[in-house]
RNA sequence: GGUCCCAUCGACUAAUGGUUAGGUCACCACCCUUUCAAGGUGGCGGUACGGGUUCGAAUCCCGUUGGGACUACCA
């Protein structure tokens, strides 16, 4: 049989980068037996829906490269693939259920539910549906349950789980699972609002769209065993079950929004390159065995194996990410400067810096190593595009009077070389250096301080060749009028 | 509280009964060097604990401890 898998999120906000990865995952399981991967919506609680959730889910996954393809943008035939949509398939069903006797109604208040929650807390027993003493159709009887059901009382229909007796399966990432049936609540499968719960609906589908393997996060596992007694009721075969190890805080608790930024949307405008986040992410709770940390997308296709899959949680370490980052961008630079200028030239029009394409170009080339995203250039290289900020400390730090004439010195030898380049520049203070007895490191120092008024940045010969001889004669001109205004002793 | 899951350096992980327990990030030192990075070299640091099984245990079993998830007419 034929792989299907699918990725089943719900429009309650950004697609969540612990989605991202469950979403991977199947994508990644998929791609390597051959198989389909589906994107189902499952929108049935109308109370937590958020207008523009399906589009984000969408695009966050296209941006990474994983690209479903059964969805309800790319279609299919087991559609439609949004739950609000599948109302009456599930409304059948839960009647199929009824009329096996597998299910039941209950009638139930909020409040009368809450009630006997207090109860059992009170009592000190587990909180569960107590089938025999509220308010359904086996307390009520028969007559009593249709004329509730015909005066249009609201009424939700429960799964009748065994009283006796225990559910058992096999989880490909965690082994046998038992749980008796006595823990297993009478979980309700239609609400009295006519929507089906996660459960049922997910069930229902499952099976209509011939899912083969659920793979999912370890949230799912506890509920896990009411599954399976629903396609038991149904009469039906229960796919293979995968449950994921969860991504973690810092704290070890499920990855949240408390910690920092959790949704993919973050980590895009951040600019994280979408390799890097996928790369990444496939390694937090997976491993194919050796040292290797850089893989492709077709890399990670042909040795994913849910047998490798790890089971204990996995800490989001935004520093490893980083590194990885830093990892692509210098490999994007090799292979696709256009790309990381066309990328980086609106970040640096928002601060109204509009450079051409030659020049970011050139900046990228000279600073991308000192940074992990490439956003960060416009950051730490903002004097290459505009005057520098003076870092006032460092300033104080370095200078002293005697300095100025050194650095009109070199301001001398800055208008007389030819051509402007960083090698004849080089050789020039080299020469400078020598014949003043003035360290090189000095005249290096003074110079960064001067031109780019930072204590740290790419080499300074780089620099001025790319800034241009009348930009770095410019710059010396403005901080020594700068300098006589700020020296220690005004 | 109950049910279930989990447990190798600070973090991600490798080692599927036999290794001086390996790699990556982070951290530290050194080298390179005009600064900072990048790069190179080295270092720090771990099998939660206690019992078994076995010639031999990170690995198998039991217990303890610790952590997590779930416990809704949310998903």
């Amino acid at each position: 049989m034929s792989v299907r898998v699918r990725f089943a999120p719900s429009p309650t906000g950004y697609l969540h980068i612990g989605g991202l990865r469950t979403a991977l995952y199947n994508f990644l399981f998929a791609r390597h037996h051959g198989g389909r991967f589906v994107l189902r919506i499952e929108d049935t609680d109308r109370t937590r829906y958020v207008p523009g959730s399906v589009e984000d889910i969408m695009e966050s996954l296209r941006w990474a490269g994983i690209e479903p393809d059964e969805s309800p943008l790319h279609g299919g035939e087991f559609g439609p693939y949004v739950q609000s949509e599948r109302t009456e398939i599930y409304r059948q069903h839960a009647q199929q259920l009824l009329e096996r006797q597998t299910a039941y109604y209950a009638f139930d208040t909020p409040e009368e539910l809450e009630r006997m929650r207090e109860r059992q807390q009170a009592a000190g027993i587990a909180p569960h549906y107590d089938r025999s003493s509220m308010r359904n159709q086996f307390t009520l009887g028969p007559e009593e349950t249709r004329r509730l059901l015909a005066a249009g009382e609201p009424a939700t229909i429960r799964l009748k789980v065994p009283l006796h007796g225990e559910v058992k399966f096999d989880d490909r990432i965690r082994g046998t699972i038992v749980v008796p049936c006595k823990d297993i609540d009478d979980q309700v499968l239609l609400k009295s609002d006519g929507f089906p719960t996660y459960h049922l609906a997910n069930v229902v589908d499952d099976h209509l769209m011939g899912i083969t393997h659920v793979i999912r996060g370890e949230e799912w596992l506890p509920s896990t065993p009411k599954h399976i007694l629903l396609y038991q009721a149904f009469g039906w075969e229960p796919p293979e079950f995968a449950h994921l190890p969860l991504l973690l805080n810092p704290d070890r608790s499920k990855l949240s929004k408390r910690h920092g930024d959790v949704a993919v949307r973050d980590y895009i405008a951040k600019g994280y390159f979408p390799e890097a986040i996928v790369n990444f992410i496939a390694l937090l709770g997976w491993n194919p065995s050796g040292d290797r940390e850089l893989y492709t997308m077709e890399e990670l296709i042909a040795a994913f194996s849910l047998e490798r899959v790890n089971k204990a949680g996995a800490v989001f370490d935004l520093a490893k990410l980083d590194w990885m980052n830093a990892q692509y961008l210098k490999q994007r630079v090799e292979r696709d400067l256009p790309g990381l200028v066309a990328q980086l030239r609106p970040v640096l029009a928002q601060r109204g810096w509009n450079p051409d394409n030659e020049y970011i170009g050139r900046v990228i080339v000279l600073l991308h190593e000192r940074v992990h995203r490439l956003p960060e250039i416009a950051e730490f290289g903002a004097y290459m595009f505009t005057l520098p900020d003076y870092d006032e400390e460092f300033f104080r730090s370095t200078w002293d009077d005697s300095l100025q004439e050194i650095l009109e010195q070199l301001r001398s030898i800055i208008e007389t070389t030819e051509p402007f380049t960083a090698s004849a520049l080089h050789e020039q203070m080299n020469r400078y250096s020598r014949e003043r007895n003035i360290p090189f490191r000095q005249i290096g120092t003074l110079l960064r301080l001067a031109i780019t008024g930072k204590r740290v940045g790419a080499g300074m010969m780089d620099t001025m060749a790319l800034l241009g001889k009348a930009e770095v004669l410019r710059r010396i001109e403005l901080f020594l009028a700068w300098s006589t205004r700020h020296a220690p002793g005004n």
